[in-house]
DNA sequence: TAATATAACAAAAACGTTTTAGGAGTATGG
DNA sequence: CCATACTCCTAAAACGTTTTTGTTATATTA
């Protein structure tokens, strides 16, 4: 039903290839032809078929990005917005962004070899990267162009984007301490994800900073979710000295820890202090508002996507590894502990 | 650099022909060569060309979908759920997610026509119905497959699923009125939304059946994001004589009324009570649990994706048209107003 | 005027897969 | 032993685009 070069070629009296050369600019093309084609073309609204255009020139313009899902009742808006972000910096450039859920463990190899050796994409957009993380591995073996959101580890030369987290939580929780807090609580995330080792460090570094012994007791490892979150406050604050204030790995765990702390009659910001990381805007609207580590995520979206274009299009990339610093924002979720020490 | 089916014949000695129909399972293929055929394609790591393998079916197996974005910071978690849905049960089923961002107004169709004309997807999932939807016109006209989450009117036969909104806004408003609140204001979403138009209508039948005024003061027009249910909050928390209850709409926009109450220092469930429609997990943890419809989104997404593949396969589609009866969960964010009539 | 350059178009090949049509060789039946 | 059936494989065509190469007609130059 869609129009192809043939119907126009049809409708105009010319061939198939000077159709196609004169809509693609071609100069040894008649001025007064290419109107003509041109005319015929927004008339029958054509698009070229994408399906002979890839076979052609070998590529899809397409990229991957593949949501890590943990659990079903996966929703973190973090994505939501890097994956607009990516999307509308395609679409700038003419590509699209083929999207999948990538499940934990074997599968997910599985999912990424999936769409590269399936030729489905040019390139591929990775996040929450691993220690030795296979995919990496993979893509480097299929020369394959992508980007990190995150670091990896031996891998000099690969691209991408992070914010120095290990900053990040060094600044929050430095805050913390300087507010006065004495005991707190960490809620991390899994020990595989890179980014789990600098923030653990930043953690360390400003108790360490502050003469503060680290106390594994009060340290949890999460999953990212608020439901984990949650859970792991809800042990943390039953314990008999609990801390006053919790650090966390991201905002969707901070909320989580905010259902907790309502649920036992703390109040945020003076019974326990809490801090988030990644700048969702649920956050900044949070009760009361989510001290975090803002990130911009729509924007890094964006960056990645034209950073992976050059990479597709052989054009030079000046800046192949971005390290942003991080931004704090305090809001009132942290604030001076109620008695010293947190108890 | 990938492994392809003149790889394979190379090695194994076979024609690409019977590489392929060896693969595909054909039944003139001898046991002894199907079973070498299938290791060599194993070791190598096959997987077909998708182009080539596009280009002859006149099939991509990819399906399309397009986040309705308003504004930069776009990121409701119902989005990712519904995605995460449609993306597993497209998986489940060898299919792709295109996924990109449709602006609002005249951009929206163009991107629509993108990738339908473009051949970049065979059929579309479609959210957000709009009265006069001109994508739905659009679909129709090109007999590209389409599925709606929300229906559209005097378009008899499109499939569809949705939730009984009608009914659901109902309930909750007559939740709020059987616990004896009698001004309850209503941040409802853009006009031109189909399910605006039931939403509102539950909201008047149940004002009416308890027999009180529709009071146009009272009820505001949002666009679903947190920030404007936080705005139009304060608006009505300001006026003179402000409802005891707000429905709103969705859960982002019942949470930015969250945010106002917090800054007015409005206790929710008893100052204010508050109730939302989707039930994303984030209604669930806050504080206090939200009042909300639970529309069972992952689910949903899977369900729209297979009735996609139906209407893509030819396959017999029983239920064209479902509409899911509403599913109330009554929390802590409503209860009885402080004083008669909420003030 | 003959040779050469230029302008404007078209034919054909190629991308990798799937499928149709058919062929070679062997087995079966009368 | 010939005809027919069956098994297993392959050649070739097709999908729609882009690009390379070529062709024809006209203009330019010596």
């Amino acid at each position: 039903m869609p129009t192809r070069l043939k119907d126009l070629a049809k409708e105009t009296g010319y061939s198939v290839s000077t159709i196609s050369r004169a809509l693609l600019g071609y100069k040894d093309v008649n001025a007064e032809t290419r109107r003509r084609i041109a005319k015929a073309a927004q008339k029958h609204d054509y698009y070229p078929y994408q399906s002979a255009r890839q076979l052609r020139a070998g590529k899809t313009y397409i990229i991957g990005f593949l949501i890590p899902t943990y659990g079903l009742r996966f929703s973190d808006p973090f994505f939501i917005e890097l994956l607009t972000g990516i999307g509308d910096g395609a679409a700038a450039k003419n590509y699209d962004v083929l999207v999948g859920t990538s499940p934990e463990g074997e599968g997910e190899l599985e999912a990424y070899k999936r769409i590269v050796a399936g030729g489905r994409v040019d390139g591929v957009v990775i996040t929450r990267t691993k220690e030795d993380d296979k995919r990496v591995d993979y893509l480097l073996k299929m020369h394959t162009p992508f980007v990190l959101l995150g670091r990896v580890f031996n891998k000099p030369n690969v691209p991408y984007i992070d914010i120095d987290s290990k900053n990040g939580i060094k600044l929050l929780t430095e805050h913390l301490l300087k507010l006065g807090h004495r005991k707190i609580g960490f809620i991390t995330s899994p020990e595989e994800l890179v980014f789990s080792r600098y923030r653990n460090e930043g953690y360390r570094e400003a108790l360490k900073k502050y003469g503060i012994k680290y106390d594994a007791s009060i340290v949890k490892i999460g999953d990212l979710t608020q439901e984990m979150g949650r859970k792991l406050a809800t042990e943390l604050f039953r314990q008999k000295n609990r801390p006053s204030a919790v650090v966390c790995a991201n905002d969707l765990t901070a909320l989580g820890v905010y259902s907790a702390a309502h649920q036992l009659g703390l109040e945020i910001g003076s019974d326990i202090s809490i801090s988030g990381y990644d700048g969702i805007s649920l956050a900044e609207n949070a009760h009361p508002p989510l001290t975090t580590i803002q990130v911009p995520i729509y924007e890094v979206g964006i960056k990645l996507f034209n950073m992976l274009y050059k990479l597709l299009n052989n054009e030079p990339l000046e800046n192949k590894q971005i390290l942003l610093p991080p931004q704090p924002i305090y809001r009132n979720s942290t604030g001076p502990p109620r008695k010293a020490d947190g108890h």
